[in-house]
RNA sequence: GCGGCUGUAGUCUAGUGGUUAGGACUGAAGCUUCCCAAGCUUCAAGCCCGGGUUCGAAUCCCGGCAGCCGCACCA
């Protein structure tokens, strides 16, 4: 057990944790004065705070730990970057509704054999057709809505006058995929390599529902490893490959193997991707999420973009039910062609041969000096077409014609000769194959206060570990007098001094003060008493067994950062 | 987007047409040498928004917004 949580309350409210939020300031509803966004959410300073936790440990794994190169792209994209992911038609579907039923339908389904190609019309001109042809509701026969479009995506215009059409992005992976020249070279030419990108993404969801599950704005933490495609090992397996995890695979039934079973077996795909699901499993573990309640499902294979050869995700149960966090999927070769066939940039990688190879080759050469006095201006062009003819097809004829732009060329066989052709081909070409792990940044964050979450008899404690808490320690001094409170004030300074969150309080009751803490998560309470003035020792408190021990002032900072990295009271030992 | 339920301080809630919307917790200031939401005093803070009905609306009606549940959607 890496994280021990006590189970949650079987009568656990995520009510009661949005409350608890918006309470202490981890969440606020979004522009709540005008009456709220749905779908909309504003980080209060603790969430923020525990955020950028987040964010920074999924960092120090994957940039710091596997070497990936972080990028920041802009959140809008013009109109022909979503043409080549495919958002843009993915996104463009049409929907009817029927008035009697209410079951929604895609409308281009209705209208199969009516139209050839009912996909490409028009929301009007789909709907005229639907009219014309008397369509009803499949299962009411009830009459149906005029289409509807459902885009998913938010558009903008860019630019006054004549603008372009631009969206927000759905997904920050299209930045990276625009950018794989630069990244490569960057990386000096090397695969494999990956890229990062932490940031936001927008969808206009029809109706986003379950506080954070379900944002229209949210944050993404994506990876996109470019990899040999006929090379899908990863180094660090090995290292990572008796770890066990709980698997739903999509077929057979659901099962705890380890990582090395699951990839001889087929279960996963290949070693890169088992390494990736490995990661996210600690990358959920070491944030504090309860690893009895997280698992590994396989997409379905109709569930699987058709491109995709393998797709994870790890969920987490919450009070909703199962819920997808993390998307670890295996994407083929299919986004960078994607941009290749669009934009016409080749989005590849050069394989250098062990050893170069000698090719030989009979090819088509272009005799300009006869050609020249024949065809004047024209040389340069049927000189190319000439020269593109496999060296066969003209052998031994007299004459050869050549259609260019509509126009037909004969050509006699002294404007051209056939050469042998020797060349060197030190490597090849290839487009790299992508690993893409897609993290939902609200959706852990959110799972990750419902793990955290206990409370006995209407007493609230986050469990948060050290590294992830918004605030690491609670100094308060016993009275707000008798100088006890300016010792305090020098306490909280050695610890904010050292890097470290402390939040000073002398009010109230010293119960109330460390429940404040305690419903916020921090780790650790440190108190000035009238011992303190006598020898110089204040008391530590542990927040989860409520114990503490003394120390001396001085050792407060060292203190608290070992409570930080996970240490017991224990470990204060001599301080 | 459809249907059902709901909307009162930061939170939880009382208030079914009639004084100044009541309470608890939280919060702030203070008292109490006070180590686990103790007690006492004082203070601050609210009817989701708009329209209608009515002499009078937190309350009834309509619309919007937001939330919950179900359906649909979630490349």
């Amino acid at each position: 057990m890496l994280y021990p949580h006590s189970q949650s309350d079987a009568d656990m409210d995520s009510q009661e944790i949005l409350s608890l939020c918006k309470r202490r300031g981890f969440l606020w509803p979004a522009y709540d004065i005008y009456g709220g966004l749905a779908g909309m959410y504003d980080y209060g300073p603790l969430g923020a705070a525990l955020k950028n936790n987040m964010e920074n440990h999924w960092r120090r794994l994957y940039v710091l730990g596997e070497g990936f190169l972080e990028i920041s792209c802009p959140i809008i994209a013009p109109e022909p970057v979503f043409k080549a992911s495919g958002h843009l038609d993915a996104f463009a579907d049409m929907y009817v509704e029927c008035l009697k039923c209410h079951e929604s339908y895609r409308a281009d389904h209705l209208a199969e054999g009516l139209h050839d190609n009912p996909a490409t019309l028009k929301e009007d001109e789909l709907g005229e057709l639907l009219n014309d042809n008397d369509v009803k509701c499949p299962s009411c026969k009830g009459d149906l809505t005029a289409p509807r479009k459902f885009n998913l995506m938010f558009k903008t215009s860019v630019g006054a006058g004549v603008s372009k059409p631009g969206y927000l992005r759905p997904e920050t992976a299209q930045g990276m995929f625009v950018n794989f020249s630069q990244v490569y070279r960057h990386a000096r030419e090397k695969l494999p390599v990956g890229a990062v990108q932490i940031g936001k993404a927008f969808r206009n969801e029809i109706s986003p529902r379950q506080g954070l599950l379900r944002l229209r704005e949210f944050h993404q933490m994506e990876a996109e490893l470019f990899v040999h495609p006929e090379n899908k090992s990863w180094p660090r397996f090995s290292a990572v490959k008796d770890t066990k995890l709980p698997l739903v695979p999509n077929s057979g039934p659901p099962r705890v193997m380890t990582l090395a079973e699951a990839v001889d077996q087929n279960v996963i795909v290949n070693e890169t991707l088992a390494y990736f699901i490995y990661l996210t499993y600690k990358y959920a573990c070491d944030i504090g999420l309860d690893p009895s309640r997280l698992r590994f499902r396989q997409h379905e294979k109709d569930e699987m973009a058709h491109y995709a050869s393998d797709c994870w995700d790890m969920e987490a149960e919450l009070s909703f039910g199962w819920i997808e966090m993390v998307g670890i999927a295996d994407r083929g070769c299919y986004d960078l062609q994607a941009h290749i066939n669009h934009s016409g940039s080749e989005l590849m990688a050069f394989e250098l041969f062990d050893e170069a190879k000698e090719v030989e080759e009979e090819v088509v050469r272009a005799r300009f000096d006869v050609m020249g006095k024949l065809f004047k201006g024209e040389t340069k062009k049927i000189a190319d077409a000439l020269s593109k003819l496999p060296a066969e097809s003209v052998k031994g004829k007299a004459e050869v014609s050549l259609d260019i732009d509509g126009q037909t060329y004969k050509i006699s066989s002294d404007c051209f000769e056939i050469i042998m052709r020797k060349e060197k081909v030190s490597g090849r070409k290839l487009v790299p194959h992508v690993i893409e792990p897609s993290y939902g940044v609200d959706r852990m964050l959110y799972s990750l206060l419902e793990h955290s979450y206990t409370k006995k008899d209407d007493y609230i404690v986050l469990r948060f570990n050290g590294r992830m808490a918004p605030v690491k320690a609670g100094v308060f001094p016993l009275m707000a007098r008798d100088g006890l409170d300016s010792i305090a004030v020098e306490v909280q300074d050695s610890i904010t001094f050292a890097g470290m969150t402390a939040y000073y309080d002398d009010s109230g009751s010293i119960g109330r003060r460390y429940a404040r803490m305690d419903e916020i998560g921090a780790p650790c309470c440190v108190t000035v008493d009238y011992e303190t003035k006598a020898n110089g020792t204040v008391t530590i408190r542990d927040r989860d067994s409520a114990n503490q021990v003394r120390i001396k002032k001085e050792n407060v900072a060292v203190a608290v950062a070992r409570i930080v990295s996970g240490a017991g009271l224990e470990a204060l030992e001599g301080l």
